[in-house]
DNA sequence: CATCAACCTGATCA
DNA sequence: ATGATCAGGTTGA
């Protein structure tokens, strides 16, 4: 199946914003919902092999963003925001589960991307439906009452939480899905009752699964690259909303063209790459 | 409201 | 080789 739309998957997908996706010589793995699926890069889009469903793809990869104007709107605020954008043209948000989202952000905590990989696939393998080469993603059901392992996934002091976690999305206690037409704040707020989950993993569900542009996670290397490059320091509340407050329309597009920029600049040390104004 | 130790694992350093 | 150090958010004092 073609899919015609704006997008570097290597950007997208590479980048530790989904958790599941590997780059198999060449072509981009991962699994939506029970499906297997294969994206291969081309010049307008990419081929899509492993599912019919191109709605849904086209709502993973928010075909529905202008990713012109967005840019654009980005490139307003600084010349290095500009060159950013301009470097990345096609690195997109993607619209996540929210169950999946919130659980594998509950995983994130304190732990850097390679291991959160190893976490989330760990869990899928324990408890999750084997579909061949993958598994996916486990329902709250089949953790809460499934005959999985918990130790196996080797989640230190997560593993309560995420326990916790599958327990009370299974009794509705929690209900990721009714925090669809909440407002960011309310949403973030609702996302902050659940153990395990702070103002940044909140951050990061509100923008990575309910599309909430005004999110500005702060994680680590950001509060770096905001000290570094724009002076910013501070609380966490500080820093994210100078993040809100600089970047216009899209702060969530802004982010993730930073975080994105931390890791090109950390994964090859290449002279006359992107660097501070 | 700000600060800070404790928490767990895997990677990297000495 | 083996032990020390570090990276990474949240919680509760």
């Amino acid at each position: 199946m073609r899919i015609e739309l704006s997008v570097d998957l290597d950007a997208t997908l590479g980048c530790g914003q989904a958790h599941r996706w590997l780059k198999k010589n060449g072509r981009w793995e991962g699994v939506l919902g029970d499906e297997i699926v294969t994206l291969s890069q081309r010049e307008d889009g990419f081929e899509c092999e492993g599912t019919s469903d191109k709605e849904a793809v086209l709502s993973y990869f928010r075909a529905e963003d202008d990713l012109d104007e967005i840019y654009a709107d980005i490139s307003e605020t600084d010349g290095y925001m500009a060159r950013l954008a301009e470097a990345v043209p096609g690195l997109r948000l993607l619209r996540q589960d929210p169950w999946e989202c919130t659980a594998t952000y509950l995983l994130a905590v304190n732990a850097n991307v390679k291991r959160i990989g190893s976490m989330v696939e760990a869990v899928c393998e324990e408890f999750g439906k084997n579909l061949g080469r993958r598994f996916s993603f486990p329902e709250p059901e089949e953790i809460d009452e499934g005959c999985g392992d918990i130790c196996r996934c080797r989640l230190g002091y997560r593993e309560g939480r995420f326990m916790k976690l599958a327990n009370s999305v299974r009794t509705g206690e929690h209900d990721p899905l009714s925090l669809t037409n909440l407002d960011y704040q309310s949403c973030r707020d609702k996302l902050m009752e659940v153990d395990g989950i702070g103002p940044k993993v909140a951050d990061c569900i509100s923008l990575f699964a309910y599309g909430h542009m005004e999110s500005f996670p702060v994680d680590a290397r950001i509060s770096r690259l905001m000290r570094d490059i724009y002076g910013v320091t501070g609380s966490y509340s500080k820093v994210a909303e100078e993040g809100r407050r600089r970047f216009g329309k899209y702060p969530g597009y802004a982010q993730e063209l930073l975080y994105h920029s931390t890791v090109i600049s950390t994964s090859q040390a290449q002279a006359g790459g992107l660097h501070p104004v």
